[in-house]
Parts: structure tokens; sequence; C-alpha cells
DNA sequence: AAATTTGGATACAATTCATAACTATTATGA
DNA sequence: TCATAATAGTTATGAATTGTATCCAAATTT
């Protein structure tokens, strides 16, 4: 244990984003053709790589925008199809969501124990539970529903609104075709 | 350990995809509007939410597509960038596939064990490696590349290669963006 | 030479997601 | 009706991915 002096600790707050690579003399290495500046040129033909990199940073954003609300991305969806879907059933929720019904059990607890929701019992079936939004829960709602909107709308600022248009429709496109629907034009 | 007798394991291997709800009389519950098919239309006109579900299903389906070469998304990406980029440092592979060094050296370790790529010491600096394929590696990587390949214009295969481009540009301008990038058109 | 920075590594925590299997309850069928 | 199957929700658990803090060794700076 570090006694008094000083300590090295690695902070590394100089070189964050990408720009600030050292641009000096630099081509000394080895055998290396472009050191200082590799390429992912080649992954930048697919979708899905292209993908993959931007909603990593939509998500750290839209999660980001949350915060403030108490909510992230996931709790956030959930809460939407509850508030457009009441008195559904923890399984519909899962359904509508793409996600498994073991994963949801946790998501509902949280939304539950933040007051946002309720799990009221189903009258017809003592299994199941009719998931409502409290009254605070549509308030919070339509509050991060706003802010969620205002940064997707940001963030394809430089679309135009058409080509903003053939974006959702593409993606809609891919999660149908990879969901198995043969369907064609 | 259940003796002899029947088993009450839980299976349920008849609701597999979205598309196998019941249709019968089915609107008997406490107070749905529309029990048994909730809808997230409300988040469909975000960007965000159809490329968060758009990704899970690429990524699953590029990694099933992968495996048959011992790879997955992400290794892949790393071994096209090597490929790529002959004798780059650590530090640049990250930088260039926007990941964390650490989160780095168990990707890098898998693929110099599976003999993709080797570790060497870079000449003019005793504290950094110089990533190269292996003649092995090189072989995968193409072979892996092509299978990308088809898949990702199979899950576009409905849209036409102008909105494809559209979407490819889409994405990156989404990235840059959101990195902080404020040049507009 | 002391201090700082950098390349790489280790440890660890937080999310997210999937599978197996359990309970209580409801539906079915001989 | 009773045995069996199926469903709603749950628990336990593991894998994959990512981020932060910190450390060592070597290089750089002052």
């Amino acid at each position: 244990m570090e006694r008094s002096g000083y300590r090295r600790v690695d902070v590394r707050p100089l070189i964050n984003g990408k720009g600030a690579r050292m641009a000096k003399s630099e081509s000394t290495a080895t055998a290396q053709p472009d050191v200082g500046s590799a390429t992912d040129v080649a992954l930048r033909e697919f979708v899905g790589y292209n993908m993959k990199r931007a909603f990593h940073m939509i998500q750290g954003d839209v999660n980001a925008a949350l915060a403030p609300h108490g909510l992230r991305m996931l709790t956030f969806s959930a809460l939407a199809v509850i508030v457009s879907n009441r008195g559904l059933r923890q399984t519909h929720l899962a359904d509508a969501l793409a996600i498994e019904r073991p994963n949801l059990v946790l998501l509902v607890d949280e939304l539950e124990r933040a007051d946002l929701i309720t799990r009221d019992r189903a009258s017809d079936d003592r299994r199941a539970y009719a998931l409502n939004p409290t009254d605070h829960g549509i308030e919070v709602y339509k509050k991060a529903f706003r802010a969620v909107q205002v940064h997707d709308v940001q963030m394809t600022r430089n679309l135009r609104p058409m080509d903003r248009a053939t974006l959702i429709r593409a993606l809609r496109s891919i999660e149908t075709v990879l969901q198995g629907g043969a369907k064609n034009d």
C-alpha cells in the first residue's frame, strides 16, 4: 500500500475521443504501413457493423437522457408499452418487447418499486397480473417520452426527412426478414 | 431425484415465434382493451427503438453465421482490422473498433489462441505488440468475410440498392453526430 | 534523475440476455 | 372426477459485452 509520497494513479485524461492521436514522426515501427490510425474500412460496407457502432452510441446517449427521469432505455420501453396497453399481462409485455419472460420479472419489479406501475391481480386468472401505470407513472412517461423524442430527432438532424423515413422502414424490414419473414416486396 | 412416473418439466415448445398467439375467445380479463396482442406502436416512431430490435436480431444471426468459422461478430471485426492494418498496436485496434483497451486483451488472447493472429514484439517499443494475422488467420478471414457479406446482403434483400446506401449513410451520420460532430449538411 | 505518459494487463462491477426448472393455477380428456 | 398437460409468473444461473479503476513496465519529458 503506497505509503506517503506521490501516487502513480492511471488517469489518462488526455486522449479520450478518436481525434487526439499524435501526428508527429510515427512511421518508425516494425512493419506498420500506417501506424497510429488503423482503419475499419473493410467493415464499413456492412450494414451490421455500422449499426453496431451507431446503436452503441445511441444506447449510451438515450440512457443518459432518461437518467434524470429514473429510467433506462429498457424500462422506458416497458413503461411505454404498459401505458399504451393498460392491464396487459407480463407475457404480453415480453412478447411486445421481444424479451424473455424471466428477464421481465426484475424489470417489472423495478417499475413497481419506483411506483410507476402496479401489478394488479387479474380477476379471471389468479396466476396472472394485470399491469397498469400509476398516475405518477403516466406523468413520468410523458416527460421521458419528450426527452427521448428530442434526442431521437437530434441525432438524425443531418438526415433529410425522407431519409429518416427510409431508415426506419429499412430497420423494420431487416427485423422482419431476420424473423423468418419470407414475404418480398 | 424424481423416481419413475411422469415429469413436470417446463418445456413449452409450442409457442416460439411471435405469431402463434391464441386467437380464440380471449377478451375476458379485468380491463384489457386488447389482451393477447400488446403493441409497441408508441415506440415505433423512434429510430433508436427500431434499431435496438433490428440489431438484436442481426447480432444473433451474424454470430450464427460466423460460428462455423470459430468467430463471433466481435472477433471477426477485430480480425478484419488486423488483416487490413498489419502490425498495428492493440491500442490502435481498440481505437478503430471503439472499444476499451481492457476489453481488447481477452479478445486478442482468443484470436491468438486460435492461431489466427500473432502478438509480435514491436522492435522499437518493448511495451508494445505488433498484431499480425497468421496465414491461417487470413484464410479464415476470407471465408468468414464472404459469409458475413452474404448474410448482410440477404437481410437487406427487401431494400432497393439506393435505400441500402441511404441506410448506411444514415447510420454513419448518426454515429458522427452522437460523437460530438457538430458539422451540419 | 525524477516525474509523467503510454502500452498492455488484471480485477471487478453493471447490463443485458438466454436456458432450465420450479410453484401455483387453469384447462383438458378419458 | 381425477390424472395430465399447459400456462403465468418466478427463481437460479450462466454467458456475453462493456466500463472503471488500478497496476507494471517501458518510454518520454523536464
